[in-house]
DNA sequence: TATGAATGAGACTTCATTCAT
DNA sequence: AATGAATGAAGTCTCATTCAT
């Protein structure tokens, strides 16, 4: 039934369903998870999956949503190496650190599922964004931007430029780690970095 | 069963069941087709389907693995356009032929199943290329070469550039798109183009 | 726990559970409605259902018990037309008044719904009688009664042609109107009142 | 799926589920039964059920529907008895087989059942008619014919007259046996019988 | 007392696969 | 070889009822 905010459903109860269907999402995609399995993990009653998201779909499109929120929120948590003023191994360490996270197994996992259930669930193409986290984007941009200043690069779009460096390195990421699917060594990704640095670096240099 | 080749299975039925299969699982993903579906809508009784692949998984595999090979035969339907000799006019004109190819409804489709698939198959992941065209990708760097010889670009890596160029593009192609699930407007598809084309005519400028 | 008499608990909200209950009981019949529904319906929490009530049986019975009763009440509300001494009129005017009755939505419903329910709640037997209205049936007596007096007619048991007057035109007008589930225009009603005093009337003409 | 004839789903099964849906549908009502009890009856799996009849509702309104046109079929099978020229007894005779089948557990159930039904089936109303058995009805109307003829009543309109008689006395015995919960004796059928042939006749005599 | 969260059983329906023709 | 009827397991979701607040 849903019903509003000031009911007494545990929230514990609530959190423990979203990270077991996560989970189990995650690793099966939305078809082959049970929401008998997913109540099971959860150590809950099936019943209580319902009380709290109605159906199978708007538990799905909820846990992604928050798994998306979380996953933007998470990639700032590393502090963010200062500026050596060198563009571009600004860029290849931002774009390391980019790396990391869009292919650590949980938000790849992500990205497969969500592409994945696109034209299932409508609701899921407006939250649809490549970019999981604009706040990298942004700083990419802020790099690109400081080097323009700097006279170190001619950058009249900030924003595009980062967009393509972001782009083109996740891509050739997921591409190499088969979507996430296999590790990639730290020489990969620091080699996926450079080629992708060096490619916007000499686009816009002076 | 699965017999030998030889036998008296009937390649038309085959060729139905492949083609009933592959659109249903484009348009619904893998665990979402049932044997029944594929069996009735290729017009023959499922004990055919089976005893033709055995299984779910081996016919998804053979689908998915006959569908690769038809889509990376396919790109060249279009004449490639001669050279004008401008290399940022050659590589948009190239990547706007691209784009039509990759945002197609049927390899849009089959990409976004590979990538959701690409766990619960490990077969996939052998076949797994994210240029599903390599034709198409010699061109890009025959193109570049040629710009090189002239003189009218500086490319000591055609096929670094070749694929950046090509990644860069599909990927905004698909972001742009929702992966596939929305058509493009000519407008964005010359823009995404140039966009990149753009890209990496100045990362090579003389 | 169901309390004595007594008890703290509210009349109001015993009576909106009812209310609900009936209405809901008559729209879908006893096993497709859920206390749930009651309860959200009464605007109550279900436990306060299972206080008031104790399970869904004797919920029903009381909800059923109580329309009986008050359906045995209502029938005279409209003031008995006063006799016109043509006994055969005067029938058709009783029993158009009756017809409006027993074919209104609310009391053809609770007669389906009795029949319905019949075998499996035996104590709905003991309340069961066809006509839901003695007052009515002897008004029918009375006015047999009064004819034979008058020697209009001659009636020698008229409870028993009171009856049969009654369950013929009630019956007629539920086959004609789908057991209530299809209302009957006025002219459909009279003539049904016409025929059942015509036969009346004739099997005890003088 | 449901196919066409020519199917080689076999009649045993399709018979035996009919069988053990009317004995649980006439037993429990439409709501209380269950697939699964259906098919366990009838020795079948779930989707033996499922491939003849598609879902639950058209299981039931086959059943119902062969239910109804075998009742029809049937009252006939006991030899009319032979007029004896006197109305009265004729009538009470017609009258006393006809409640043997009206009253009888199988017919009176599948008239609970279908009153019962009748809102959330609408197929069901088309095929309604309170005298199940046409034939029956022909038979009196027949009588009251004949006895118009040989000048022992004045019968003008002959099949209302019969429908007077057969929708009374089927009343009168429905009321009496609690809608066929409760066996009727002989006299108290015999009675029945007696009273509607008798208003009948005597609204006829001449 | 009254609430509604929680439960375990069970509802209808569909699935991949095998069997009998 | 090919058909589709049949199966048993499992899917999503709802139920009457109880428990903790």
């Amino acid at each position: 039934m849903e019903r509003e905010a000031g009911s007494r459903r545990s929230p514990a109860k609530r959190a423990a369903i979203v990270r077991a269907a996560l989970e189990l999402f995650l690793d099966e995609g939305y078809a082959r998870v049970s929401m008998d399995a997913i109540a099971a993990r959860a150590g809950v009653g099936k019943q209580t999956v319902y009380s709290h998201f109605g159906n199978k779909e708007r538990l799905f499109l909820a846990v992604v949503g928050e798994a998306r929120t979380a996953a933007s929120a998470t990639p700032a948590d590393a502090s963010p190496p200062g500026r050596t003023g060198d563009p571009r191994a600004d860029l290849q360490a931002v774009g390391e650190r980019l790396l990391r996270v869009v292919l650590s197994p949980a938000v790849a996992a992500l990205h497969r599922l969500t592409v994945a259930e696109l034209t299932h669930h409508p609701e899921l193409q407006e939250s649809w964004r490549e970019t999981s986290s604009d706040a990298l984007l942004a700083e990419v941009a802020d790099h690109l931007t400081a080097a323009d200043r700097a006279g170190t690069l001619r950058v009249p779009d900030p924003l595009l430029a980062a967009r393509q460096f972001v782009l083109l390195m996740a891509t050739e990421g997921r591409v190499r780690s088969l979507h996430g699917t296999r590790p990639l060594s730290d020489a990969e990704r620091r080699g996926i970095a450079r080629e992708s640095a060096d490619l916007i670096v000499r686009a816009h240099r002076t």
